[in-house]
RNA sequence: GGCACCGUGGCCGAGAGGCUAGGCAGAGGUCUGCAAAACCUCGUACACCAGUUCGAAUCUGGUCGGUGCCUCCA
């Protein structure tokens, strides 16, 4: 056959407002898109969460044996800086406060961005285009939407008509707006921010899908309309079509996104091609910072680096990137999920409980005792509540379930027969590392290996200690060691320790 | 103002018409020279007010509170 594991995969479709069966559009293939981030700034806590909630979603479909190609853009063209209230390109505008080329710009948040991703041990997509290098093809779907008669031109720049468009198409058919109260809304609007463009639209729900340059823009490209750069929805459009082709399967993003964004990427693609561009939209919930959501205005839009290190005035400690994806993973993808102090430290804990248990049960063996622990029924409500819409909550605690039974196995409380240890083993590995991407922290498992020969040593020393009852001499080892935040433990059988905080 | 979603024990968070996850914190115990780790025991929570039902945290209506979107940016 085509070697996809038996599964009953189910995913919440924004589109239908329902769990549906996770059916690949081609049988062993699937084509992934999410949209990825703005690189005008470092990356922060909003961008940890949709990048890790669809890299378990990318890491389970592997793991079912689809080829999957997972797409997910950068966006480096044609952004308004936020809260500013000029109309200047999010980028050009930092790129003249920090004398910098765009393009130096834009390298450095990449590269920011794939630092932060790489700490949080999310996979790299397979293809990561960006807005700049895909120019010609937005151009193209400008022109195609102009060509079906569902774009105008107004003094260069080209807007999407909405209303034409909604006409013979459902607009608003995943977001649930009603055109009339977008309308309507824009009207009622009381303090109407005289936005650049705006009189030019004939109807306030318009979009435009190219722009014209304003003097003071760095970034521009020719078209035939005016020198300027494609529209704010259409670069996800004409990329997920080039690398993926429409339909394709999942289309993924935060829920912030799903309007306008998303409806109007459907607008595109049926305007441009006649297609309905995505099978299964997926949308993440968005994130809390102590029950506020984030922004500039509540002063707590900390940045990724500043949790990995704790130098941030909310912050009461730094926080690793192992446990900010655990606690991420400890709620359900579409609830909201707030960020408290309280949590992490709770959730870095939790963490610890599994990964000590990880450690723990590659040394067990097999052993006679009646195990009354079924294995093979845990092992099935594992995979049920992953295919329940990923539930990686779920997950979690039944990954506690089998670390309390890998911890009971050691002190021989029960047994298990070497196949099915050596099962137990497998699954715990493969839901913890391979498809939850959770790891040992960086720096701090044995791959130091003079640490290790020193540790060696310094507990060869404290066990002769101990061993002369001398209790003086070992609890200033450990105290010592303690207080360079190695974590000594005695047991039966000689000591562990391990580096953490 | 409109459209969605949400409000669960000290904290975080699943679940979802009767069987009432899980983690952290807290209390007691076992083990241990002491500690740590681990194991055992202990919490009957679901914003509020009505209603439906034999039975609701779970369904319906309302109230209050929160979040996202409704606008240029993404």
């Amino acid at each position: 056959m085509n070697g996809i594991k038996k599964h009953n995969l189910h995913i919440y479709n924004s589109l239908t407002r329902k769990k549906e069966r996770f059916e690949p559009l081609r049988s062993s293939s699937v084509g992934m898109y999410v949209c990825g981030p703005t690189v005008y700034g470092d990356p922060h806590l909003g961008h940890a969460r949709p990048y890790t909630t669809f890299d378990v979603l990318f890491r389970y479909l592997v793991y079912l044996g689809y080829k999957v190609r997972y797409v997910r853009n950068i966006t480096d063209v044609g952004h308004l800086v936020n809260d500013a209230d000029e109309g200047a390109d999010k980028i050009a505008q930092k790129a003249k406060l920090e004398q910098l080329e765009p393009m130096e710009v834009v390298q450095r948040y990449t590269n920011s961005f794939h630092d932060a991703m790489r700490m949080l041990n999310n996979l790299p997509p397979s293809i990561e285009p960006s807005a700049a290098g895909h120019i010609p093809e937005q151009i193209k779907m400008v022109q195609e939407i102009l060509d079906a008669g569902l774009g105008y031109i107004t003094q260069g720049s080209v807007y999407f008509d909405v209303s034409k468009y909604a006409q013979g198409h459902d607009y608003g058919q995943l977001s649930g707006k009603v055109l009339e109260d977008l309308i309507a809304s824009a009207d009622r609007d009381e303090t109407p921010r005289s936005l650049e463009g705006q009189d030019e639209k004939r109807s306030p729900a318009d979009f435009a899908i190219w722009k014209k340059a304003l003097p003071e823009h760095i970034m521009r490209w020719e078209s035939p309309w005016s020198d300027g750069f494609p529209g704010w929805h259409l670069e996800c459009s004409a990329m997920s079509r080039k690398y993926l082709g429409f339909p394709f399967d999942i289309h993924g993003g935060g829920m912030d996104l799903l309007f306008p964004h998303h409806e109007c990427e459907i607008a595109q693609a049926q305007a441009a091609t006649g297609t309905s561009p995505v099978k299964y939209w997926m949308h993440n919930n968005m994130i809390t910072l102590d029950g506020k959501k984030m922004g500039k205005s509540y002063g707590n839009g900390i940045n990724l680096h500043q949790f990995f290190t704790g130098d941030h005035p909310l912050l009461e400690q730094a926080y690793s990137p192992m446990t900010v994806r655990f606690y991420i993973l400890t709620a359900h993808y579409r609830s909201t999920l707030d960020f408290g102090n309280e949590a992490l430290k709770a959730a870095h804990k939790a963490y610890q409980r599994l990964m000590n248990a990880q450690d723990l049960l590659q040394t067990l063996s097999a052993s006679k005792n009646q195990n009354n622990w079924d294995l093979a029924a845990w092992e099935k409500n594992c995979f049920d509540v992953l295919d329940d819409d990923l539930n990686t909550a779920q997950l979690i605690a039944l990954l506690f379930e089998g670390a309390k039974q890998a911890n009971l196995l050691k002190e021989g409380k029960i047994g298990m027969d070497h196949s099915q240890l050596e099962r137990f083993k497998a699954i715990y590995n493969t839901l913890l590392t391979d498809i939850l991407g959770l790891r040992a922290e960086e720096g701090s498992h044995e791959s130091d290996h003079v640490l290790e020969g020193v540790m060696d040593l310094v507990l060869a020393l404290r066990h002769d200690a101990k061993l002369a009852k001398d209790w003086a001499t070992a609890d200033k080892i450990r105290n010592r060691l303690t207080e360079m935040r190695i974590k000594v433990m005695d047991g039966k059988d000689g000591s562990r320790w391990e580096k953490g905080d």
